[in-house]
DNA sequence: CACTTGACCTGTCCGC
DNA sequence: TGCGGACAGGTCAAGT
């Protein structure tokens, strides 16, 4: 589910609503999605203040006074889900999708010394929260593998290109879902910038002109980019901090959009396995 | 080494 | 309505 712009939007909603609040308790369910030693916890975790939020990728951490932090990847279904008062006030115009919390996939619970809480949901429980020295973040493998963040002002179009040479004779499709290539591009986002760019999905890399490269470099940053203005994608669970839905589907040109007319030439969209991932494309604008 | 496939889970949807 | 199977936005381990 979360690709960066929904774990981007989830860490600016957590910033504006967890920041120094001091954490008084937690709860959790299954030891999969919250591994650590109880003797750490009571340590590390409860009585410290959140003094930061960050993102890597699609990895969020949660900064403790205590130089221990709180790494979480949402993986598929993971939701982040912040109940307390409300910093948006009554106006905010997303679509709540999330009632009563605690509920049947709520996996951790964190309250806050105001009584105020934040609750890690998950229903496939493939996602997971880890508590760990701040410092020993960066040196988790997962860390030390991931590519650049493609949102960043300093990366190149040149770097984008480059970033592709190690995966040179696999699919274009599966070389964008490479974390090890580019941070935090996800199927949907690796769908809408290969249509905007006009890529087949199946493409080898190898067969990539530059010009293509740099289109696909211009329109992955702008979908990126429209989809966090929009607050990330919601097809069935992504949430928002609030508990509230995204709405960069609305926009989407091709994702989930199987039987529709291509914005750009009215050809009907089809859907195909690419890379192991359902993959959406217009056939015309699209070819091999 | 580079690349692909299955596994991890639960829920939902679709065809029979 | 019930049931089996396919599928779902991510990542790893294990396989070729």
């Amino acid at each position: 589910m979360p690709e960066l712009p929904e774990v981007e939007t989830v860490r600016r909603g957590l910033h504006e609503l967890i920041i120094d609040r001091a954490i008084k308790s937690v709860h959790h369910d299954t030891p999969k999605s919250f591994p650590n030693a109880v003797a750490d916890v009571q340590e590390f975790l409860i009585g410290a203040s959140i003094t930061d939020v960050r993102r890597r990728a699609k990895v969020l951490m949660i900064d403790l006074s205590t130089a221990y932090t709180v790494v979480i990847h949402l993986k598929m279904t993971g939701q982040l889900v912040y109940r307390g008062e409300s910093v948006f006030g009554a106006g905010h115009p997303n679509e709540s999708l999330t009632g009563e919390l605690p509920d049947r996939s709520t996996r951790v619970t964190l309250e806050f010394a105001d009584g105020s809480r934040l609750f890690f949901n998950d229903q496939r429980k493939f996602g997971w929260m880890k508590l760990m020295p701040t410092l020993e973040v960066p040196n988790i493998d997962f860390m030390k593998k991931v590519g650049p963040e493609p949102l960043e002002a300093e990366f190149t179009a040149n770097e984008f290109a480059a970033r592709f040479a190690r995966r040179a004779k696999t699919s274009i499709k599966a070389a964008i879902l490479d974390q090890t290539v580019i941070a935090g591009v996800g199927n949907i986002y690796a769908d809408e910038s290969l249509w905007a760019a006009k890529i087949h999905p199946k493409r080898l890399v190898n067969t990539i002109t530059p010009n293509e490269f740099e289109t696909l470099y211009t329109e992955l940053r702008a979908v990126m980019n429209l989809a966090i203005q929009k607050g990330g994608s919601t097809d069935k669970n992504y949430v928002n901090a609030e508990g509230k839905r995204g709405s960069y589907m609305d926009f989407a040109r091709v994702f989930r959009r199987e039987g529709l007319a291509c914005p750009r030439c009215e050809t009907e969209i089809i859907k195909f396995k690419a890379a192991g991932r359902g993959t959406h494309i217009c056939p015309h604008c699209q070819v091999l």
